[in-house]
DNA sequence: CTGAAAGCGCTTACAG
DNA sequence: CTGAAAGCGCTTACAG
């Protein structure tokens, strides 16, 4: 790879001349910067991004730490934070986790160490004194779908809201007995939308049933279990609310199997949904989640207060709460 | 951050030898060192990769370039990649392309200045020449999914075998009149499952079917659409094969849509599986595709000539086929 | 308008 | 066993 000094070199004239010319950092005369100009397209030069950031202490890169990424909301974030990314002119790392607390504080430790500008992460909670450290150390960081730290930063939805109004608009389609299929309390997310959920069955007088089961929550697996084990206890059940798509297409599935007709019988619906609810033989009701804009809105964020030197030095930690839209489909 | 220097401050010696003991890269005698470590720990120091990397021209990063993330394999085989990468302790960088020539473009210069050692790449095929000179200046390139240099290493799927193994197959459960949902000739996999079918159609004495359209092949409308054109002009076809899994879905909806039994009246595969085919009210037989394993395989192996650089120094490109592995289910 | 010099944080021959 | 020095490729005050 061509350097500055060979450009230098070519064009006869000093590298920081050459610098100042292909950075247009300020004035060169035109006949000096046409041979500059010239001597960099002849050798195919590109600045090596690693020694200007160095110098710059700057890397326009920017880290993403999620559980994982296949089927799962967080590949369509994923997306959203690369475009917006790409378009101000950052990178984007990923690194998944499993929601194992010592693979991200692995993960975590290495974007700090001057991978990147920024970390956006949705986090397993456990690393709340890391983050806040990172955060310390200068490196800018926002939580994303899963706000954990008053003083980060933070992009979610609002899942309390959320589990309220898909209570309100099945009692509106005239169901009664509801059951809600979520996950771990350890996730905010999953506490949010149950405590939604609970407070619109009182007010509303209706019936709530919850399921147990120790599988990791975010499957087709747990659905469909989950969705046996609420049928089994109560029959009659009109209602499943699932958390996420995932678990409601094992619900959808197991409800299938045993013969009951969707919508007639028994109505679904999911609490996160995205696209795949439109692609169903029996598409699937859904409070949609802006994922893609989730994700523009992190990356526009977090590039914010990399650019304004973080929130210490702005206004303080922001948090943005995006609203569910209610898709309605066949299964309700 | 602390640096290296405020380490031999602490523990005073010479910058020198806080990095050989940090780095165990020559001996140090074991008080000197543990003062060192002390310092180090003290401090909290971490070494800044990008002087690192600068120093010693290795960034352990790897780029990802691929069309999309959501709804596609490529979520699935990218969480192999970076879980594989992060094992052999390089981090990824990933790059959405939208199969766009431009956008991909811009993605391969971005990555080749200094971002990173190698890059996978599952391209357009409109940018040939750039991927050559990125691999002539240095940095290791693999194809990943689409192989269209030869001289670049590739990790592909056998989609001619696949399309071939999915007619026979399907001619074993009694089908002779089937339709083809593919998509773009212009890149490999699309051709060459149309020529495995094609071969096996003739060979087997089938009736093959195909279907016009100019939406972008890898949709759910797409397959729908497909599905309603092939059987508006061949309402007794007995079979569809999709390219992709949600074409799969789009055409599994049309399907039941005219009322028609899966399947008893009409069967339906898809040619490029994961898990989502588990997941339906009527699942789905697929051929199915080992992503995670590709994934990982493609990060062993551009690491591989990362570190032995490149295929020029070895035994030339490497490349390999994976098979894909029928698995049957309701659908058929 | 342009050059010479310092320095970002590290590693690695070269001495001793 | 350890220090002093050069250098990776760039940018940016500082002169002139």
């Amino acid at each position: 790879m061509a350097t500055l000094k060979d450009v230098a070199r070519l064009a006869c004239v000093d590298v920081s001349t050459v610098s100042r010319a292909l950075n247009n950092t300020s004035y060169v005369h035109p006949d000096t910067k046409a041979r500059i100009y010239a001597a960099a397209k002849e050798l195919g030069y590109h600045p090596n991004i690693m020694a200007q950031a160095l110098r710059q202490g700057r890397r326009h890169t920017i880290g993403v730490v999620v559980p994982r990424l296949h089927m799962t909301i967080f590949s369509e974030i994923l997306q959203g934070v690369e475009r917006k990314a790409r378009q101000l002119g950052y990178a984007t790392l990923i690194c998944t986790t499993e929601d194992d607390p010592k693979l991200e504080k692995d993960c975590l430790n290495r974007l700090r160490n001057g991978f990147v500008d920024g970390i956006i992460v949705t986090g397993t909670g456990r690393n709340g004194r890391l983050l806040k450290d990172i955060q310390a150390s200068g490196v800018a960081v926002v939580q994303l779908v899963r706000r954990q730290e008053a003083q980060i930063s933070s992009i979610v939805a609002d899942y309390r809201v959320c589990g309220e109004d898909a209570a309100r608009y099945l009692k509106s389609r005239g169901c009664r007995k509801m059951g809600l299929i979520n996950g771990s309390f350890q996730f905010a997310p999953y506490k949010e939308r149950y405590e939604g959920f609970s407070r619109a069955v009182e007010q509303l007088g209706l019936e709530a049933h919850f399921c147990e089961s120790d599988r990791p929550g975010n499957s087709f697996e747990y659905g469909y279990d989950c969705a046996n084990q609420l049928l089994d206890e109560t029959p009659d059940l009109d209602a499943i609310l699932a958390a996420v798509d995932v678990q409601g297409l094992g619900a959808i599935r197991a409800v299938t199997e045993r013969g009951l007709k969707i919508p007639e019988q028994i109505k679904i619906i999911s609490l996160t949904g995205h696209e795949i609810g439109a692609m169903l033989q029996t598409t699937m009701t859904s409070m949609e989640m802006p994922a893609q804009r989730m994700g523009e809105k992190a990356a526009q964020m977090i590039i914010d207060e990399i650019e304004t030197g973080g929130p210490q030095k702005t206004a303080g930690p922001q948090h943005l709460s995006f609203t569910m839209q209610l898709e309605e489909r066949e299964s309700t």
